[in-house]
DNA sequence: TCGTTTTATCTAACACTGTTAAAATTACGC
DNA sequence: GCGTAATTTTAACAGTGTTAGATAAAACGA
């Protein structure tokens, strides 16, 4: 028997499927999103994508993952592109990719961390460790530059509380785990501070107050990047 | 003639639809609202419902104006409590109670900040002024930290980049105008800082790498006091 | 008190949504 | 070509927001 073919075909009309939604998803945003219009642009009916996704909240989820995956991919790519400079000139890069690819993806970054759809219940237990492989960039960058005595820690920073210190040790096991305590510490302030402006960007609630955005965001990555400790170059 | 009644009982119709959707947002999410479900829980249907709101998404600007306000007020309420103390401990005040809100409110949080209703799109004009209350109260403590030299500012906030110097020019008119330029700065990082911690919390993104998000966020509040240039108290 | 007018609510209907069951079609191996 | 398994369709159910038109209720003037 040859499975391949059936197997293969299956898996293009997943992809298919998925290409359709994200295409109605930029069209439309997520109102336009529905397994009707979908299959109705596919030249078929909507019960008929419930041989490929069990619910569209299935599908939803198959399009967070992917949508992690990209975000992954476009940060590591920035942090690959200058990968022979020091910590704080791959952090600025890494966060400027991170908002640029939000920036230019603002439906799927709002699918990432918004949840847009009221049915629509994130499993967690899934999409958690794709969202983590960004947040490893951040933090691998941080574990690397402390080794290297790149980053002379800050008073604030330098002893974690107990409750932190200890919360680390429950994450044997997960990817990063080995990272020391402080690269972890520093990524995940890192990524909130991040998250903060870009999240407030994408709703055009901080350019009342503060009108370049652009200018706001490059000063405060460079001001992240001192507060953590980084010598300022040159 | 006297209207003061029939007006008197259409703003009481009003609250009750906006108190039966609230509870219903409480009991069943995003999910379980529905003009229906309202309705039949009131003991009317649907269509009834249109003379009071012009259409569901009006019910929801209403519902965010609303939680909007209940935050600032929690928010003015914080500072108000410890308004006899100086600067730093009124900013670190108003960052638990703002998290406190959104920790107690989140679904209210959610439908602030993050628009979980697809075929709902946000009023901006409308929902700005609102959003602006709780930012001015960090932003006055600023104010008034950095007039009675409460603060002294690090390199990196002490000039600001031209363009957002010339960007808080086009802010005549608005409430808040007349703060000066480090101030709104200062409220505007520090909204975003603790905007992030907030909406990664919410969506159970940081507990997985810090397990005490408490702790966490405790420290990084008082990170973010020392980092404004808050000398160290005592 | 009797109309009249305004306000409030209902019923019926339309065009959608996700989802399920059963029937019909297509494709594949033999 | 036949039988089986994989797909896809039709029909239906229970929802959704919304509109139009009829109906009920309240308020007002004579």
């Amino acid at each position: 028997m040859q499975p391949d073919r059936r197997d293969r075909r299956r898996l293009e009309a997943r992809e298919e499927i998925k290409d359709t939604a994200r295409a109605l998803l930029a069209e439309q945003g997520a109102a336009g999103l529905s397994l009707r219009a979908i299959a109705k642009r596919m030249g078929m009916t909507a019960p008929g994508l419930y041989h490929y996704f069990g619910s569209i909240n299935d599908l939803i989820t198959a399009l967070i993952l992917d949508a992690f995956t990209q975000l992954a991919e476009a940060v590591e790519k920035a942090d690959a592109d200058v990968a022979s400079r020091g910590g704080a000139e791959r952090l600025v890069a890494v966060a400027h990719a991170w908002r640029r690819w939000a920036l230019d993806h603002p439906i799927d970054f709002q699918l990432l961390y918004g949840s847009p759809i009221p049915t629509y219940e994130q499993p967690t237990d899934t999409t958690y460790p794709a969202a983590r492989r960004s947040f490893l960039v951040t933090a691998s960058i941080f574990a690397q530059a402390i080794e290297c005595g790149e980053i002379d820690l800050p008073e604030e920073y330098r002893r974690l509380p107990p409750e932190i210190a200890r919360s680390f040790d429950a994450l044997t096991g997960l990817e990063g785990h080995d990272l020391p305590p402080h690269a972890l510490y520093l990524a995940a302030i890192s990524w909130a501070r991040l998250h903060g402006h870009i999240m407030l960007e994408l709703f055009h609630l901080i350019q009342p107050v503060i009108g370049d955005v652009d200018a706001l965001f490059a000063h405060e990555v460079n001001a992240l990047i001192r507060q953590v400790g980084f010598t300022p170059s040159q």
